[in-house]
RNA sequence: GGUGACGUGGCCGAGUGGCUAGGCAAGGGUCUGCAAAACCCUGUACGGCGGUUCGAAUCCGCCCGUCACCUCCA
């Protein structure tokens, strides 16, 4: 499909520019993208970098590129300022553990373990597709330790009482991603409740914590205690991918401190481009304001997505997959209801799209092939939108012309033109994810018992509408729309749909 | 205080020197036991003020406004 010699053009944060993608080794990509720390269930606000990450791999591997794409799990909790101890003792995880959520879980890597099984599950509803590698950062802790162990005899790392700190004055190009290369400037708004006095300047950061009392714990050459926040994805990154990687991504939070200090150390191990390319998500917001709970606004991917009858929203995943990708990653993007209408509206678009591919094969009318030139034109505006610094706002508006051009042809579309229309719906779907699931355990729990009693209801109501018992046939219609289900009567038979709680 | 973004029609959002993106919502129509869906039709906007130019939403300058990061966060 896709011309081989397409360039991937992508921002990057360390030059400020969009610039081609540039691989160390030409043809094939190595990618890292930082994972969340898994505490809690992950909100919309998480997977749109995620599936900036998702986006990145789909355009890179339609480019012709081998794409080795590592994204981690983030699960050791780490100190809520990384270069002090907490006097509390007390970081993400702990505190997870410790509130009224924390109780069903027997110990802390217990939650951790459920956590990330959710993710996962989240992960696959949203069409993300599995990375080639999924490391875990509490399994690379001996790779950690052995990382700052390098450092300390290189002379980039000291040791005080409390720690083991990165000396910032070591590395020049310290700040040069973020553009926080000022030290005074830095020190001002630096911790005011900073413990530790032997550290030589603010700006050092931690690679190792001294803390035998904390619940997650390693022992170490300096005795027990747990990693800095930073090396875990140095570590990571060049374990599976290579001391020097074609691409890092994350959210726009991690640019500073996290980013800049990968690089730092990971520069300092190595003496080689840690990354040439860093992308970053901006982060959203929903209906104008910053994501909080106490706003009210906080979503996760669960509360939108879960059935009705399980406490959610019964939201279609890809329609909130859509949603994700209406705004450019680099731009603020304002998460609203209205949209996620409009794009549950969209997805109903590509169901029905697929439902009249299936009937013209099943029909094999004859006719010359109508849709195979447009569509091709309209494949190409997507996918060189998507090699365009991932510009999905057109690329989504390809395809939603797509498929309304795929509808305008209606039932009697014939043979040939439905299978350029097949062709076209796959080819999107590979490139952006939301025209159908792409996991088969998904698309098997669609079809449930739940589904069963549906379809009984259903029946009886088409033996009313052939007696034209209409009063019976609308008090099922009523009832079924009570347990969250619409019914659409069609030429070939009816078409059930859950409603979400936006309809 | 430092760093960096962004301001497009009722709303969301492309475009980035000349050629009405697209979507949602709205209004009208076709279809239909009802209800949807689908399809067709209608709708010319770029924060303000200067400047460059034959021509600016698009380039330059200033101003106003909004936001993010610098502190746990994707």
């Amino acid at each position: 499909m896709p011309v081989l010699a397409a360039t991937f053009r992508i921002f990057n944060t360390r030059t400020r520019q969009v610039e081609p993608v540039d691989p160390v080794t030409p043809g094939k990509l190595r990618f890292y993208s930082c994972g969340p720390t898994v505490y809690s269930y992950a909100h919309i606000g998480n997977f749109r970098s995620f599936l900036s990450a998702d986006l990145i791999y789909r355009t890179a591997r339609a480019a012709g590129l081998d794409v080795s794409y590592v994204t981690n799990v983030t699960d050791v909790g780490h100190l809520t300022l990384d270069d002090l101890s907490d006097p509390a003792g007390e970081d993400r995880m702990v505190k997870a553990l410790n509130s009224k959520e924390g109780e069903q879980f027997a110990n802390i890597w217990d939650l951790a373990r459920y956590y990330t099984k959710v993710l996962i599950e989240d992960w696959k509803s949203l069409n993300l597709l599995e990375p080639t590698v999924r490391p875990r950062a509490t399994d690379h802790i001996r790779e950690q330790i052995s990382a700052v162990q390098q450092l300390l005899e290189s002379g980039h790392a000291y040791e005080t009482d409390k720690g083991i700190y990165f000396d910032v004055s070591k590395f020049a190009a310290y700040g040069e991603l973020s553009g926080n290369t000022d030290a005074v400037e830095l020190a001002p708004t630096e911790r005011n409740i900073v413990t530790d006095d032997q550290k030589r300047d603010s700006r050092d950061f931690a690679l190792w914590k001294k803390d035998s009392a904390h619940l997650m714990q390693w022992y170490s050459p300096w005795g027990w205690g747990f990693p800095g926040w930073h090396i875990e994805c140095s570590v990571m990154s060049m374990s599976y991918l290579g001391e020097e990687i074609d691409i890092h991504a994350g959210g726009e939070d991690l640019i500073f401190p996290h980013h800049e200090c990968e690089i730092a150390q990971s520069e300092s191990l190595t003496g080689k481009t840690f990354a040439r390319h860093w992308v970053h998500t901006r982060f959203l917001q929903v209906e104008g304001q910053k994501m909080s709970k106490r706003a009210g606004n906080f979503y996760t991917v669960r509360d939108l997505i879960s059935p009705q009858e399980e406490g959610g929203r019964g939201i279609d995943p890809l329609a909130v997959r859509m949603t994700l990708m209406s705004g450019h990653y680099r731009k603020p993007f304002n998460f609203t209801f209205e949209t996620l209408k409009a794009n549950i509206r969209h997805r109903q678009r590509f169901e029905e799209a697929m439902a009249q591919v299936q009937l013209a094969q099943k029909q094999a009318l004859a006719g010359p092939d109508e849709l195979g030139k447009p569509l091709a034109r309209l494949r190409e505006r997507a996918f060189g939108a998507m090699l365009d610094d991932l510009n999905t706002p057109e690329a989504l508006a390809a395809a939603i012309e797509g498929v309304k051009l795929i509808l305008s042809v209606g039932k009697t579309i014939n043979a040939s033109s439905s299978a350029s229309a097949s062709d076209w719906l796959k080819t999107i779907n590979r490139l952006l994810g939301i025209v159908s699931a792409e996991y088969e355990e998904i698309k098997r729990s669609e079809a449930s018992d739940f589904g069963k009693k549906v379809e009984l209801l259903i029946e009886e109501r088409k033996q009313a509408r052939s007696s034209r018992d209409f009063t019976r046939a609308d008090a099922i219609r009523d009832s079924l729309s009570a347990m969250g289900i619409a019914l659409m009567d069609t030429p070939e038979g009816v078409v059930w749909k859950r409603l979400s709680n936006l309809d």
